[in-house]
DNA sequence: TTGCTCCTCACGTCACGTGAGGTGGC
DNA sequence: TTGCTCCTCACGTCACGTGAGGTGGC
């Protein structure tokens, strides 16, 4: 190890400056809040200075990717620390539809849902449907409202496989390990190189369209 | 037209179901809350419900995009709303950086940067970098520390500009007509499209990877 | 001594949600 | 009369941010 290595602590501010470059909008108050809401709990030097071990940077990650990916909020996110074993319960929203709610939730017709099925956007389970299907049916209803057809849907459907693919590829070493929580920890990776891709996309188009004067609008 | 069609008014719960496949989390409250603060003015029958116009509901649909898109504070928002046509203030954040600033924000190093240019994934406007270039490079970086490499990267621009051709392409005709505001109109379903297909492509990958057992992840 | 980082605590704020107690049109 | 949609107003909540007034280590 150099000499740099093995730094059992670190200081608030060194926490904000290894989290920033993934997490944007955490700050230092953001971090203090967390603890008091007994999210976190940093260890103390004598004077009193939070001192961070690399766990606790762990704990900091996973609550900020909870809530930045999934839109958890931190009632939640602390009963998953809390309990991670127990069985998801019942989150309000019901798992799965059937056909008939799947079309009226999403406002959708037979045939448009039939065709999503033709191109595999929308896949279902025995005769249900999931929240995932919902989702997808709502998309391509509102871009439907604008004149996009099929083969545009079906260039996004072959990126997102493209990009699972890849993803895969890159967990793949992690899941030939051995021992508990390497599946945890491959889909903690998988979730936030998925997060990060989607970031990169969304700032690719958006510069793309801002320099063929298709930027962000401010209207009338 | 036919019966149905040439409505004047809608009372707000059709408000919210015209707007709900668009925009998941809007919710009764939150359109009374923003005529509360002045975003929206609907009109009253006598009996004192509210009665949107279809200019009102457009109204409400840049509000909710720009909440969603670019996490506009209201407070902006409602300056856009009111003088659409000053000049934008500067935001804080200076629109351009050098080299070294963003080299410095981004937390890369020279070679680093130089591939990214390489790639075509980060453009400088002279000596000059943008926000884009920012936010492309921190998303890489974050990237890197997974292990994610060239190729998947070099993959990620590819779909980027194929989805930005096909958003010209849908929007071509619009550009093709002619009066004021028509490129306004233009960027605003532009900038919808690419929300909507990033939204389509998120759930798509989310859910092959679910199907993959690297889902949504409860770690301990 | 001077910066610099860090601390607590009270209060403010932003964007809504909730619930009580109503009214109005088919 | 019965549902149903809609109304106001007060209060609550969630996730922080701000600012005053401090302390601690090189």
């Amino acid at each position: 190890m150099s000499a740099e290595a093995a730094r059992a602590y670190f200081g608030i501010g060194e926490v904000l400056a290894q989290l920033r470059s993934e997490f944007p909008d955490v700050s230092i108050s953001k971090i203090r809040f967390l603890e008091s809401e007994g999210l976190v709990e940093p260890a103390r030097s004598p004077s009193g200075y939070r001192r961070f071990r690399p766990a606790d940077i762990e704990r900091l990650r996973y609550i900020l990717t909870a809530q930045r990916d999934n839109y958890l909020p931190l009632r939640v996110i602390r009963e998953r620390l809390d309990a991670p074993d127990e069985p998801r319960p019942s989150s309000g929203r019901p798992a799965a539809l059937t056909r008939r709610e799947l079309l009226d939730a999403a406002g959708i017709d037979e045939e448009s849902l039939a065709e999503l099925e033709d191109y595999g956007l929308v896949r279902r389970n025995g005769r249900q449907y999931g929240q995932d299907a919902l989702a997808v049916a709502r998309a391509v209803a509102a871009l439907s409202q604008f004149g996009v057809q099929a083969r545009h849907l079906r260039a996004v459907k072959a990126a997102a496989d493209r990009e699972t693919t890849l993803i895969e590829q890159v967990v793949a070493p992690v899941l030939r390990q051995r021992g508990p929580g390497v599946r945890d920890k491959a889909a903690s990776t998988a979730q936030e190189i998925a997060t990060l891709s989607l970031r990169l996309h969304a700032v690719l188009v958006e510069a793309a369209l801002a320099e063929a004067g298709l930027g962000q609008v401010r209207l009338g």
